[in-house]
DNA sequence: AATACAATGGACTGGACGGTCCATTTTTGA
DNA sequence: TCAAAAATGGACCGTCCAGTCCATTGTATT
């Protein structure tokens, strides 16, 4: 299966995938159905289960790595030179904002309470997700410590996995409440608590 | 309908709350049926539907007031007496205690994407619960200016606020991953923050 | 005791939806 | 050019499950 696609084929399967995340995304994945997904990718019940032979669980698996590679290119180039306190304030409004066009939808959230514990690859695509946002912040702050700008003793993993807890907090509270406030709050307390960080005598 | 509820009328419900808030948890929501519910709590169908005229959302919602209320009691008596930095300390192990013994199962998370934005109050379940959360934290905070630990110039909600983002984010992370390292690190790191607030000169 | 109403039991239904199957068309590669 | 394989169309099926309906049992109140 996975070698024998054509181009043709290619163009479908990518053609289904994004039309799927983006049905996913205006229904919620509970009340999304596979029609739906034709509907809107213009293909028949047989292409989609040509193209994942394991049934509407591997299509959404298939969604979930899409929307997990956007989330982290949505935040270039400023998430990859966090080098200075304006880049991470830039950092910080193309986040606020991402999550704010967003809204309440939340793609890969729900995703993976649909799919989550029953497909094993599933869990994989978030925790490499995970990894990768934590060690962007990681270099951004080693590239701070170079700098000169905040103090070597620092520790760097706890940091960014902190500041990263506080994101993925204000983005399930605007998700559920349809507030940005905590999101803010958590950015702008992370941020300066960082830069405190190089101050403080503690 | 609702001022008339016999005495027996009133536990058989609870008996149905309670025992849906189970199956929700062991099942997930998404696979959890009526017919679960019913084997779970000895009821019929009929019942089901005497007690929540309006049919499964009704009960979800009901269920998700239940778990709702369980949050902050289940923080009981640590997070209502946030006084000291030894109170502190023994509120961040009773939370990170709880969910790590809830492991991977988000009742409310998933209770909402699926009634979500459906129901019009079950928003407003969540929304209540932040915001009592979050006042909690807020009192310990004064709390701890009044002993003279913080200074009074400090932005007591918008801490609050943060410092719950990174609660909630630590137990999102919690949920997709399996792992507490975050939820750890958000609550260490938050604490300790607050702490540095207390003499940074900033 | 009688009546009214709440509580319970359980059969039945209607539709939604994931998945299967086979026929047909298109592309590939020798 | 011509088979072999991939891509597509769409009818069909089986099941699951929320919700309905009516009959029966229990329980207050007078």
């Amino acid at each position: 299966m996975r070698g024998e696609l054509t181009a043709k084929g290619k163009t479908t399967r990518s053609r289904i995938v994004e039309g799927a995340a983006a049905v996913l995304r205006e229904k919620g994945v509970a009340s999304a159905t596979l029609d739906d997904i034709m509907a809107r990718t213009s293909t028949s019940k047989s292409q989609l289960f040509h193209y994942f032979p394991s049934g509407k669980d591997e299509l959404l698996v298939a969604v979930a790595q899409f929307e997990a590679d956007r989330v982290l290119e949505d935040q270039q180039p400023y998430l990859g030179c966090l080098d200075s306190w304006e880049a991470w304030e830039q950092w910080r409004d193309v986040v606020i904002k991402r999550y704010e066009a967003q809204g309440d939808r939340c793609p890969l959230g729900s995703l993976f309470l649909q799919v989550g514990r029953s497909t094993p690859g599933a869990r994989a695509i978030v925790i490499e997700l995970m990894c990768r946002w934590q060690e962007s912040l990681a270099a951004g702050i080693r590239a701070m410590q170079a700098a000169g700008r905040l103090p070597d003793e620092l520790d760097v993993d706890m940091r960014a996995a902190a500041l990263l807890a506080a994101i993925q907090g204000g983005v399930s509270i605007l998700l559920s409440t349809g507030q940005s406030t905590h999101l803010r709050a958590a950015l702008d307390q992370g941020i300066a608590d960082l830069r405190r960080a190089g101050c403080a005598v503690v």
